[in-house]
RNA sequence: GAUUGAUUAGCUCAGCCGGUAGAGCACUUGCCUUUUAAGCAAGGGGUCCGGGGUUCGAAUCCCCGAUCAAUCACCA
């Protein structure tokens, strides 16, 4: 076996994979292993006295995290996918006959904490009081040949924990065996969407799935990512957003439609910014913006108390109550209540000024709903840390938005703040046909004075709102971020699985039989490469009296009691 | 993209003014039959991120590069 580059950690992993097969032990059996509990059920269930049938006779599954091993009697935690328990094992127990080498070689040598074993056996307290599993039988069910990092912890202290940001989210398998809250953040992610899927499946309305693969991509402002389909022969964008198509679903009758969906954006990558992305969209015909805002405080309040039972989390060093109704504040309200100044009616130049007197930066290429957009940004968001709906955008920032039934200028849309960042984005639907072109066209303007967010003008989409789309409220909202709102988390990558990261460095593959058929000695060999020199050519480009000195310095330094080479040797390998 | 900081054993980290690379856990060997961050004793393990430079001598000082983090910029 070829273990070059491998740790002694793993070596010894390697030859005790070995050892098992030797004694006709499969590390990696085939068959089903018959688990009938789980660890966190045998510590719920278990009772001193009259201790139920079940946990008499218990059979569980999962991985070595720890071990004690003193003599004949061990102990090991076993991590199965609910939590951890402690089993016993004792090895007259386990070896009730004269061969003692399940226990003796099998369970103390030749596993290792990391190891997915069987057990058989039943529960039982401690001297010490710590409910347990005392091991009759166990199975070799797969051999971990990587050491896993060793978390260890005691009254809620946590020792050597794993936190390096890069390996957690490189290796988060590894992560997630590791670090329990880790693991914990992702079922409550699940749990969120699941509870808002149980929420509008109960309204009666339909999941759907609409493209990914988008010839325009519509519905959102953002460079988006573009392919090429070979048999069409054209680009295809990765969708940017899902909000037209949805749209086009409610033109073709459905009342109530909605898409957990993966977004993409071509843009820059931070704490709260991925590539990839997950929003749910939902549209509602026959319902407005303020119906919408019902609907949506009452799913987040849902969310809420499904994960935590209370309304009140916290998140960071703060308290956010979920409680209904939350607080709603016009745009206009929120930039007069922060800055003094009542945009109300204002023209673009007098907007521009508000902003120079703010010391908000300002550039030619921004409209008034541009501006605004700034000042609110800029002076209002950080400050909604509640729950908080912003309503009454103004026309120029909301192209799919219906005008405001009241106030000229405004349109119908609200934004959910939560802790100073949007967290939702909902509208009245613009279902008017011409005024939706209009819009388009005063986004094609703006695109020409160069900005760059303007969007693209979707002609099919226009075609579908000419047959005739019903008055629709739409909303949607980053599952991300609302993650990281009800799990306390700062991070987007804390709640992704998988971020996205930059390619890994590749290491170069490094071996020394290169140097030993060109006939140089083996343990020297080894020591070329452990100097450095990780090609022959990197050999052949070498000074021959500095090779010649490190390579004996090393041999000294690492002591490894090989004779020097004289410097025509060395020069030989060169030149040879 | 900018600034600052980080990169040392499988993991978490120390290493001061440049002078033979350290600790705890993990690993190996021995002792130990209800332990628990197990313990005791001994031992092995390092391309000090990579490349150059200064120096008699570099983990340490200087330059370039890579990666990560924080902050900012960008991003409905």
């Amino acid at each position: 076996m070829d273990h070059t580059g491998l740790s002694e950690q793993e070596i010894l992993r390697r030859e005790a994979l070995v050892k098992l097969n030797e004694l006709s032990i499969d590390a990696y059996p085939a068959a089903e292993y018959p688990v009938n509990i789980y660890s966190t059920d045998i510590l719920a269930q278990f009772k001193d006295e009259n201790m139920p049938d079940k946990l008499k006779a218990v059979c569980i599954a999962g991985r070595i995290m720890s071990r004690r091993i003193m003599g004949n009697a061990s102990f090991a935690e076993l991590q199965d996918s609910k939590g951890r328990i402690q089993v016993y094992f004792k090895r007259d127990d386990i070896c009730p006959g004269d061969d003692k080498t399940m226990y003796n070689v099998v369970f103390k040598r030749l596993l290792d904490i990391g190891d997915i074993i069987g057990v058989k056996g039943y529960a039982f307290r401690t001297q010490v009081g710590e409910i347990s599993v005392h091991v009759t039988e166990f199975t070799v069910l797969s051999k971990s040949l990587r050491p896993l990092p060793i978390v260890k912890e005691k009254d809620g202290q946590v020792y050597d924990a794993f936190t390096d940001p890069e390996m957690r989210y490189r290796q988060r398998y590894v992560d997630l065996i590791v670090n329990p809250q880790v693991r914990d953040a992702f079922v409550k992610r699940t749990k969120i969407i699941n509870t808002m899927r149980e929420f509008f499946n109960n309204q009666g309305y339909l999941e759907v799935e609409t493209p990914i693969l988008q010839p325009i991509a519509g519905g959102a402002a953002a460079r988006p990512f573009i392919t090429h389909h070979n048999a069409l022969n054209i680009p295809l964008y990765l969708r940017i957003a899902n909000e037209l198509y949805l749209k086009r679903l409610i033109v073709g009758g459905f009342d109530g439609v909605y898409e957990f969906a993966k977004d993409f954006r071509n843009e820059g990558m931070d704490r709260t910014h991925n590539p990839e992305f997950t929003v749910l969209e939902i549209y509602v015909a026959y319902k407005d913006y303020k119906w919408m805002m019902n609907f949506t405080e009452e799913m987040v309040e849902k969310v809420a108390l499904a994960l935590h039972n209370t309304t009140k989390l916290k998140l960071g060093d703060k308290e956010i109550d979920f409680k209904r109704p939350f607080k709603r504040v016009t745009m206009y309200d929120a930039i007069k209540k922060y800055t003094g100044y009542d945009i109300g009616g204002k023209s673009e130049d007098e907007l521009r000024q508000i902003c120079q007197e703010l010391g908000i930066e300002t550039d030619k290429a921004m409209g008034k709903g541009k501006l605004i957009d700034e000042i609110f940004g800029e002076k209002c968001e950080s400050n909604f840390i509640q729950p908080t709906f912003i309503i009454d955008y103004p026309v120029e920032m909301s192209p799919l938005t219906k005008k405001h039934r009241e106030v000229e200028g405004l349109t119908e849309r609200f934004e959910l703040f939560v802790n100073g960042k949007e967290l939702a984005n909902a509208y009245s639907e613009l279902n008017d046909p011409i005024d939706q072109r209009e819009r388009f066209e005063d986004q094609m303007r703006l695109s020409a004075k160069g900005d760059d967010e303007a969007m693209f003008i979707d002609k099919d989409f226009l075609k579908a709102l000419e047959y005739g789309m019903p008055p629709t409220s739409g909303m949607g909202i980053g599952i991300d971020r609302l993650t990281m709102v009800m799990t306390d988390n700062v991070s987007i990558q804390d709640v992704l699985f998988f971020p996205q990261m930059r390619p890994e460095k590749k290491l170069e593959e490094i071996d020394e039989s290169v140097f030993v058929e060109i006939g140089i000695d083996e343990d020297w060999a080894k020591v070329l490469v452990k100097t450095g020199i990780h090609s022959v050519k990197a050999l052949k480009e070498a000074n021959p009296n500095k090779l010649h000195q490190t390579i004996c310095g090393y041999n000294k330094k690492s002591q490894l009691g090989l004779t020097n080479p004289s410097q025509e040797q060395v020069k030989g390998w060169i030149e040879n």
